[in-house]
DNA sequence: GCAGGAGTTGCTTGG
DNA sequence: GCCAAGCAACTCCTG
């Protein structure tokens, strides 16, 4: 039997606190008014600060609180998750639970299909109500309006809350006329109709539980304890050291580290930071954003205070503040436009011609492209979880219109594995962007895999960090060591070709050819928007694409290229 | 309908 | 080391 607390026990202990709370003595003492049984299911969101559906579970005429965390079986089977994001979620499981700890509760670890979950819960617990965070990614949509449904039907009330992303996401699609707006600058426009994000809630306390039981057994840890790797199976031979630990606590002690430098919060411009340094040069707050354990809102409104402080501080988009909108504007983008995570079927993003080289991909994903810029960051990438934005850009850049040609889908596929930080709506936004499939049309700036990265790390610091069997190249040879002289590869114990690959393309070349493909997919898409539309105003864009594609004629050599590819 | 400017974060060359 | 121009020229928004 469940070893509960005894309620005349909290009713006792509610009342001796009567003094210190607003809260009439007929709220305390009426166990009448105490008639709901209440669930409160943690997903994203992990965490007690500023989490009003937490709170909503835990309201005056709570008897009972269960907070939970139901691991899917959908997320093993569907989603891909590396085994560093899954240390990184375990951790901040581990973390909440410590915290509800302190609050007389526990954390309970459910296993199953959340559908096949809950009815065996309402009934066993006795539950009337369950709250929740609002989820908007496809899944979660989906998931969420069958448990909906399935509440519905025990007579279990539901209540969500919004609080994963700065505004209520389906209201900023409502405001601009009922699609996700497509360029940042229209966003803030619909974002300035709306005010700053609203107030964060206050932390879930003791206080808010008083006279609420928090029913714990004494075998918990055993039925719903948090599960280490090992109980789930994971393979951990690819586990790099804990570079950034999960939860909540983690997130906060971060973010006030970053708070302090108010300096440094008030002349950051993201485009300034560095992709390479040996220390990360922004915050690396996105992982525990991805996962809740940071407020989006609790950490706008922090900076808010700074700014206030500051004679003059940036702005959006490159300003801290930028960035949150940025995860705000992909979100939404997430929300509002129709299979956001593919090229087919997706209104927003170009139809390009990639092709499917599984030995390009796969040289690209274990850092072997013979570019050590890009391997560097690829090695990190899976090492550590996470890498700068800018070298996001760059190798993103390399896999599809720069050097691979390659899908962003197969891109998005490793990003999603590898990242602490994957984040359903900015890896597709961003993989768009980056391909010149949406958002970002300006193909023809090619990020180098040789000169980006000296921009910033000319002694190559950061190459000889990751990929250590190129440490004792010189800086010259560095980014390009295949043109290191044969004795200066021996001198260095390293053989371009043997020890460490020959680069996998000619970038100088293949990034002007690359170029020449998107300007044909681009006039091609323009093409054929305008056939399907074939309003006359299209008809005549699409003869100016038609003149235009003919008079930007690739020159000799290319062009020859460009005609097979799009017969393909 | 058109022109002009802006667009988070390009590279290379030359002064 | 810094800056501007040229590269070749995209889309979206505004007036």
């Amino acid at each position: 039997m469940p070893n509960y607390r005894r309620k005349e026990d909290v009713n006792k202990a509610a009342v001796s606190h009567l003094q210190t709370l607003s809260w009439s003595r007929d709220e305390y003492n009426m166990s009448s008014s105490r008639t709901h049984k209440t669930l409160h299911w943690f997903r994203k969101g992990l965490r007690l600060h500023d989490n009003p559906a937490l709170l909503a579970a835990c309201t005056k005429d709570c008897a009972e609180f269960r907070p939970i965390f139901i691991l899917d079986p959908w997320f093993v089977k569907n989603a891909r998750v590396g085994v560093n994001r899954w240390r990184f979620l375990l951790q901040a499981l581990k973390d909440l639970d410590d915290s509800l700890k302190k609050l007389k509760s526990r954390l309970f670890v459910l296993k199953g299909k959340p559908h096949e979950v809950f009815p065996k819960i309402f009934k066993e617990w006795g539950i009337t109500r369950l709250t929740f965070e609002v989820d908007t990614e496809p899944y979660a949509r989906v998931r969420d309006a069958e448990i909906i449904k399935l509440a519905k039907e025990h007579n279990v009330e539901v209540i969500q809350k919004i609080s994963h992303t700065l505004y209520d996401t389906e209201k900023v699609i409502a405001r601009n006329g009922g699609s996700a707006p497509l360029t940042y600058q229209r966003f803030q426009t619909v974002l300035s109709q709306l005010g700053a994000p609203p107030r964060t809630a206050e932390t879930l306390t003791s206080e808010h539980l008083k006279g609420c039981i928090t029913p714990v057994t004494a075998d918990h840890d055993q039925d719903y304890g948090v599960p280490t790797l090992k109980d789930l199976k994971v393979d951990t031979a690819d586990m790099g050291e804990v570079v950034f630990p999960g939860g909540e606590t983690e997130a906060l002690k971060r973010m006030e580290r970053y708070l302090k430098k108010s300096n440094w919060i008030c002349n950051f411009e993201k485009p300034k930071t560095e992709p390479n340094s040996l220390e990360p040069s922004t915050t690396v707050l996105s992982p525990y954003l991805k996962f809740g354990c940071l407020s989006a809102r609790l950490f706008w409104h922090r900076l808010q205070e700074i700014y206030k402080q500051c004679k003059k501080h940036s702005q959006p988009p490159v300003s801290l503040h930028g960035q949150l909108l940025w995860r705000e504007f992909f979100y939404t983008a997430g929300l509002g436009v129709a299979n956001f995570d593919r090229m087919e079927g997706n209104p927003v993003c170009r139809q390009i011609p990639w092709e499917n080289k599984p030995e390009y991909i796969e040289a690209w994903t274990h850092a072997r492209t013979g570019y050590p810029f890009i391997d560097a960051i690829m090695t990190q990438l899976r090492q550590e979880g996470w890498i700068h934005h800018l070298a996001r850009h760059a190798v993103a850049c390399f896999l599809t219109r720069g050097d691979l040609w390659v899908s962003w889908e197969e891109g998005q596929k490793v990003f999603e594995e590898l990242l602490l930080d994957a984040d359903w709506s900015l890896n597709a936004g961003n993989w768009q962007w980056l391909s010149a499939s949406a958002f970002f049309h300006q193909y023809f700036r090619v990020y180098s895999p040789i000169a980006f990265g000296k921009k910033t790390d000319p002694q190559g610091e950061y190459i000889k960090k990751y990929l250590p069997m190129l440490k004792k190249f010189p800086k010259e040879y560095i980014y390009e060591p295949w043109k290191a002289p044969r004795a200066m590869q021996e001198k260095a114990g390293c053989i371009i070709g043997k020890d460490y690959p020959r680069p996998i393309v000619d970038h100088g070349e293949i990034s002007k050819v690359n170029i020449k493909k998107m300007a044909a997919a681009y006039a091609l898409n323009k093409d054929q928007n305008a056939t399907e539309k074939g309003t006359p105003k299209k008809r005549k864009s699409e003869a100016d694409a038609n003149e235009k594609s003919k008079s930007k004629k690739p020159k000799k050599g290319s062009s020859e290229k460009i005609t097979n590819f799009l017969e393909k």
